[in-house]
DNA sequence: GCGACAG
DNA sequence: ATCTTGTCGC
């Protein structure tokens, strides 16, 4: 395992197709997190950011994924991949990644063959904030060996008391006592947006790039622009097929 | 056993 | 995630 046999997108043969085996895979897994690590503030180097998203058509058994590479400095779009297969895994709470992973694998590939390799993945979802410390952004860390972070929506499972009013306040993720990450408003009097370390990024730093991120909504921007990309890819795809 | 439960 | 209209507000 030395850094040059990264970044890779290839999905591991091992891959598994029941939930205990999945489960088995995040026990086995989760020791290989780096939680330490500092991606370089944005505006000050050079670099991208990358955004990730997946949508669903359960009904013709339909996945798209997204990924959106982004000037950190100027949170201009610079690059999109798109990737579309079949659904593979339910989702199961807990076991989030085995549905979106493929996908997202296969996004993140073409935009790294397409000139756009990313200094960090922002995803939507957990990373340490999982009932076995190993979320979707862990998990698409490990595999490709990228920094990763995720920010998600809802709190899961985790408790958090309300952050302060402000843009920037924030008030740890707990499970028990243990900090599994943060929840952060990133808009003033809106509801905050819950960020945990995935793979090679600390808690700090993750929060720092969320917030950035989330300059002029709610949301980073990496996922929006990946969200918009991924439904529109369902939508060409459903087009196509009917 | 029952409910809750990232997307 | 997805199903879905209008609607209040900047």
């Amino acid at each position: 395992m030395t850094s040059a046999d990264f970044p890779r997108y290839d999905l591991p043969p091992d891959w598994p197709t029941t939930e205990a085996e999945a489960t088995a895979v995040q026990e086995r897994l989760r020791a290989a997190v780096v939680t330490a690590g500092e991606v370089a503030p944005p505006g000050e180097g050079a670099g991208t950011v990358a955004g990730v998203d997946v949508a669903y058509d359960d009904e013709r058994g339909v996945v798209a994924a997204a990924a959106v590479a982004l000037d950190p400095r100027t949170l201009a779009v610079v690059g999109e991949a798109t990737a579309v297969g079949p659904v593979t895994f339910p989702y199961v709470p807990g076991l989030l990644a085995f549905r979106e992973i493929p996908a997202v694998l296969d996004a993140l590939g073409a935009l790294d063959r397409a000139g756009h390799r990313p200094d960090l993945v922002v995803c939507d979802g957990y990373g340490l904030a999982h009932p076995r410390r190993f979320g979707l952004a862990s998990h698409l860390g490990v595999l490709t060996g990228l920094p990763v972070i995720g920010v998600a929506k809802n709190p899961f499972t985790f408790r958090h008391a309300d952050p302060g009013p402000h843009r920037g306040d924030w008030s740890p993720l707990l499970d028990g006592e243990e900090e599994v990450g943060r929840a952060l408003r990133t808009r003033d009097g809106v509801k905050p947006v819950f960020v945990s370390v995935g793979h090679r990024v600390d808690l700090d730093s993750a929060c720092a790039h969320t917030l950035h991120l989330a300059r002029d909504y709610r949301q980073p921007e990496t996922t929006r622009r990946a969200d918009a990309l991924c439904r529109r890819a369902l939508a060409e795809v459903r087009a196509a097929r009917s």
